[in-house]
DNA sequence: CGTACTTTGGAACGAATGTTCTGTAATTGC
DNA sequence: GCAATTACAGAACATTCGTTCCAAAGTACG
């Protein structure tokens, strides 16, 4: 009976993303949603909510898309070591690679928002328990194939690397340069041995 | 001649320097810095110019005062790798211990505001190298002192420590528990070895 | 004392903010 | 083809933003 809509939720949720992540929450205006979906004030405001629901759902959006993506090889690739060192090349890659230094949403917002607003700080100590756990998991692999010595501490080793994942997304938003970076990785990759 | 001010400069920055800090730089508001540094409008404007110019003022501020504490035992303790191993610690400590989780103005804003401003980004990035150096500076001493192997590379570690110590500050302002945060700086200092 | 000079308090500014309202367009069931 | 329902387009809302202006107030030198 009603009139369908015009615009695919995924590709305005993608549009939003970008902005927030470029610019982050604050600096990032209603009319700049707007500008850059091309959806209307209206449509947005009944098919999303107000701005900061919106938000939300643009983080929901970025963990299951970019956050996921991000740890596939983490979490597909059998060699554990391995995973975890192509984990951390390829987001020292990305990091320098892409013309706008973007970092990752989920610690941006988590940087921006998460002292003064709990859902944030909820959604990013989620995210970074995940990312924990995901870093266990292959320690754990890695430890069985013999390619890390035993009698690590697991727990502790994967929040470490996880920090350190962190700190990549970081130095690569402040704009740190690839030699800088590669340095930092490879470092903490060392810290395996 | 002229009428004497009724402000102190330095606390004024102070003031300004903790809301900032707390809040970030788009998020704090014009009418913020006058009700928490009870300075009037017009004369925030005439002594330190626009908002923009005050927030320059601010970092440089903190750099001499917040920044230049948190690197004092790094400087001065002549173990290197005593200074390297307390200047972790402590920020664990206060990292969790402080009230409000703030981590540190220059990560935070270097995160806010370098990819879109490149005075921000100037800066941040010269304080990020002021960093390494002086963790070159500790493990220099360190190797010296025959209490970090030879043959490392210095230059590749220092951006390490320095690196990870943005890290630490991240967690914090996250808001990570203590336990967390504990594992991430053992599992560095462990990368000394 | 008065004049030169600067700070101070607070009103005032236009522009931009997030949000809502009003009318019009588009679709499906009857 | 009409009625019901939802989406669209954009004007309109009050509020807040950063910034400027103006008159009153305070001090030091003549």
């Amino acid at each position: 009976m009603p009139r369908p809509r015009a615009f695919d939720e995924e590709s305005v949720l993608d549009n939003a993303m970008n902005i927030f992540w470029s610019k982050g929450f604050e600096a990032t205006s209603i009319q700049d949603l707007v500008n850059e979906t091309g959806l209307n004030r209206a449509s947005m405001y009944a098919s999303f909510g107000d701005k900061k629901a919106l938000f939300l759902r643009v983080l929901d959006h970025y963990s299951q898309k970019i956050s996921a993506e991000r740890f596939a090889d983490l979490r597909n690739i059998e060699d554990g070591r391995a995973a975890i060192e192509k984990t951390f090349r390829d987001a020292a890659k990305t990091g320098t690679a892409e013309g706008r230094h973007k970092g990752c949403l989920m610690v941006n917002s988590g940087m921006e928002l998460a002292p003064h607003d709990p859902e944030t700080a909820a959604i990013a100590h989620q995210a970074f328990r995940r990312a924990e756990d995901t870093f266990a998991a292959a320690l754990n692999r890695a430890i069985g194939q013999g390619k890390i010595a035993k009698g690590k501490n697991v727990r502790a080793l994967a929040r470490f690397l996880a920090g350190s994942f962190q700190g990549v997304q970081l130095m690569s938003r402040r704009g740190a340069d690839q030699e800088t970076l590669t340095d930092y990785c490879e470092t903490i990759l060392a810290a395996l041995d």
